[in-house]
DNA sequence: AGTAATTATATTGTCAACAATTTAATTGAT
DNA sequence: ATCAATTAAATTGTTGACAATATAATTACT
């Protein structure tokens, strides 16, 4: 009886949580929330609209894939990650990425093969055109690694790997490339 | 001035939510809270003395470390592995631990070494007093690995393990010795 | 009696206000 | 002027109330 029902196309209506924990971490991943940086509560919940109560839950989704790192009574704070610990990243995708194809290649259907065959030549092709500079900060580079990792048939391992790991490598790309924009900026300066 | 500081002694005096947040969890691995129940906001805030927004937190924190599963406008659940979740989990530690193990070796000064070996044998020990049964659901059981994932050196890997695949694990252990009493309870009436 | 619709209850989601703590600014002393 | 102590401001932590949604119970109908 009631006037409702104002969505009813592709908006899914989870929670308001939900949604700026989703902003939020593309947000992070995308770099426009400086690594290191402290998050405000009351500038952010203001920003996205909503109360502090549902903004403090989406940081503690965001504390679960450790893209933020929360302190008793000071605030959280945008992960930042220096080089020991990128590294310590990479010897864990070296190893579960290697359980990931074992499990794939006894999954794989031919037809599974054959889309990765054409995946990897679709993205060799984007390498070339870009001369592999901008590549590797999109999501392409990891494309190829996901499905990979969906061929595997073990969630657990999905959630750890394209739900947290490689996030932070996303993470990682658009900081590297922001600080590669900021040299070639003081590079130009001092010209 | 005024009269405060009535602890004094050990306790650490971080958020609520985080307190809670210590003590569901250990609820959780431990059996306390059966695996698949739902967990009730109310019940739970007024079980444990606080208000319902930093038990929210709390549990958002839990689902972070995969011991609850959220769902919108629905609830939390307690997690409950079914069999080829438990052999994921084996499948990553199996790999992970397999670089630990790599790395641990690399780091090791003969000291750690003598304290593993000691670890080992008194672990030994236990399990021939105890008969081998009630050592795998304590804590026991993993200090060998966790000794090793810390010898390994690598933060984010003891995240993974003793964050989450651990709890995981014992949070298996609990219950599968919860259904092992239950049987024997239903051999008995049946004798 | 069985089932659909409706009402009632309970639970989750959200908000705004208050308390506690931390950080910044100000004051005062050496 | 420098530094410590004190006050002021801002931020985090917590609470209780209200709105929205989902579950349970009741009623009405075939």
């Amino acid at each position: 009886m009631k006037a409702k029902a104002e969505f009813s196309l592709g908006t899914k209506p989870s929670t308001l949580a939900d949604g700026v924990f989703d902003r939020i971490r593309t947000a992070i991943i995308e770099g426009e929330l400086e690594p290191g940086s402290k998050i405000n509560e009351p500038q952010l919940s203001k920003q996205y609209g909503i109360s502090r109560g549902p903004l403090r839950e989406a940081i503690r989704r965001l504390e679960g894939c450790k893209l933020v790192e929360i302190k008793p009574n000071i605030g959280a704070n945008i992960v930042s990650l220096n080089i020991s610990q990128i590294i310590e990243i990479y010897e864990i995708r070296e190893s579960l990425e290697g359980l990931a194809c074992r499990l794939a290649a006894t999954n794989a259907i031919p037809d599974d093969c054959f889309r990765l065959r054409e995946l990897l030549t679709q993205h060799e092709k984007q390498i070339q055109s870009e001369n592999g500079r901008i590549y590797y900060q999109r999501e392409g580079d990891l494309d190829f690694h996901f499905q990979i990792v969906q061929l595997s048939g073990n969630g657990r391992l999905f959630d750890i790997l394209c739900g947290e790991l490689y996030h932070l490598q996303r993470h990682i790309s658009s900081a590297k490339s922001i600080l590669l924009d900021q040299l070639n900026k003081i590079d130009k300066e001092y010209n």
